[in-house]
DNA sequence: GTCGCTAGTATTGTCGACAATCTTCGCCAG
DNA sequence: CTGGCGAAGATTGTCGACAATACTAGCGAC
């Protein structure tokens, strides 16, 4: 027993934490023995994962790391853009007493982690933010859509902090995102959802461009079709 | 060789179409004879549609059709209207002519099936239409996910046209939303696409409690978690 | 040296068999 | 008659083996 959790899960896990490079074969053999399960649960985490975009499947040749283009990381943030605003707009019709104290306070721990200059633990708050205005909302077809995009675009969302100015500027508008809620005024939160998101949006436009311009050659440095190891 | 296609495509098509009963029982064995197709292959095609959300799978215990709530039909509707919009949005961006003058002709066509008052060909047209929007959009995450929810809420979507006057009314804001495209006009895209969507969710509704008021049994009537045949 | 062919290797796809689990039915005590 | 108990049947989950296919290396012709 080569620990916990089902292939499927662990695989993904690897994934997106980047232990596996994209355009790397995934062989079922070697991920079989990896996580001491059999072939069987391999090939059907991977058809999984194959649904959720994050590998793709040739017949007969195997599977790999799906690589995201820039292209379509800026879809996937707009369709991201388009649900958030969604449930933002739930929120603000369905939120209770108590959810607004618990967003309150994960703000203020988001203002605490800025001041002492903690990005990583800014970022997870954010991260929580958003997943308790989601919980909030209760809409269930939006949250698994949403959790889906996070795991492939998350290769992308590393660079979209270091903008300078940046996390400030998001912290206001997470504040007014909560206000919005507080006041159970859908039209304000939406809007300021989608402020917030456009501005996600542009940085993530930035930090594409500053990336091709910091290194054009990208494209070749990525790990060859044939790649082994 | 019973017919040709894979079993995935094939298992969804009577999904969708309602040859299967919502939680009826998808036993392997039967749809591999079947659909003249190996149990590997049958489960493989079980996998992606528990991914799909169009069955559900309980550990040992086999899979069933997947039952829409009301409520869950809801949900996917305001998900399937954030993303229309968007697509909308985007589509009076990108519109070239040649798509302008598909469009206005796919509503001519719709103009002429509502003359004639051929429903099911309207309807057909009216979902023609929309894709053909997506396509223009070109968000392939985005029409991605509303193929998945198209599948999933198919069942509800027969009664909303049977509202007295609505097909006239759709008839018209479909017309706006292809003035706006060919306009060039996001925002007045967005707002046409949103008020039309806005009407579907209300006709859903009304369809939902017209069905709930015809026969409030319904609970009793679906097939009951054990029906074998 | 380069191209093409062939044999060998690596990997995926599919099948059948068996184990594990759930469901049903009959039996029996109360 | 009702409810618990156990065996038989039905169904799913998993494994190993083999076939089908793609990739690689080596050889020979030009």
């Amino acid at each position: 027993m080569r620990s916990i959790g089902d292939p499927c899960d662990r695989l993904r896990e690897a994934i997106v934490s980047g232990e596996f490079q994209p355009n790397e074969r995934l062989v079922e053999a070697d991920l079989s023995v990896r996580f001491g399960a059999g072939r069987t649960a391999i090939r059907a985490a991977l058809t999984v994962l194959d649904q959720e975009g994050l590998i793709v499947r040739e017949p007969n040749r195997g599977a790999r790391v799906r690589l995201i283009s820039a292209r379509e990381a800026l879809e996937i943030e707009h369709v991201r853009n388009a649900l958030e605003r969604l449930l933002a707009r739930c929120a603000a019709l369905e939120a209770g007493s108590d959810d607004v104290a618990e967003l309150r306070a994960i703000v203020a721990a988001m203002t605490e982690r800025l001041r002492e200059s903690d990005t990583l633990g800014y970022m997870q708050l954010n991260a929580q933010l958003h997943r308790r205005i989601w919980k909030i909302s209760d809409n269930q077809v939006a949250i698994k859509m949403l959790n889906t995009l996070k795991s492939q675009s998350i290769r992308f969302q590393y660079g979209t902090i270091l903008r300078p100015g940046r996390p400030k500027q998001s912290l206001r508008e997470h504040e007014e995102i909560v206000a919005a809620i507080a006041a159970h005024d859908p039209d304000a939160c939406d809007a300021a959802m989608a402020q917030h998101l456009g501005h996600v949006l542009e940085t993530l436009q930035w930090a594409i461009d500053a990336q091709a311009r910091q290194r054009p050659w990208s494209a070749l440095r990525e790990p060859a079709l044939g790649a082994r190891s």
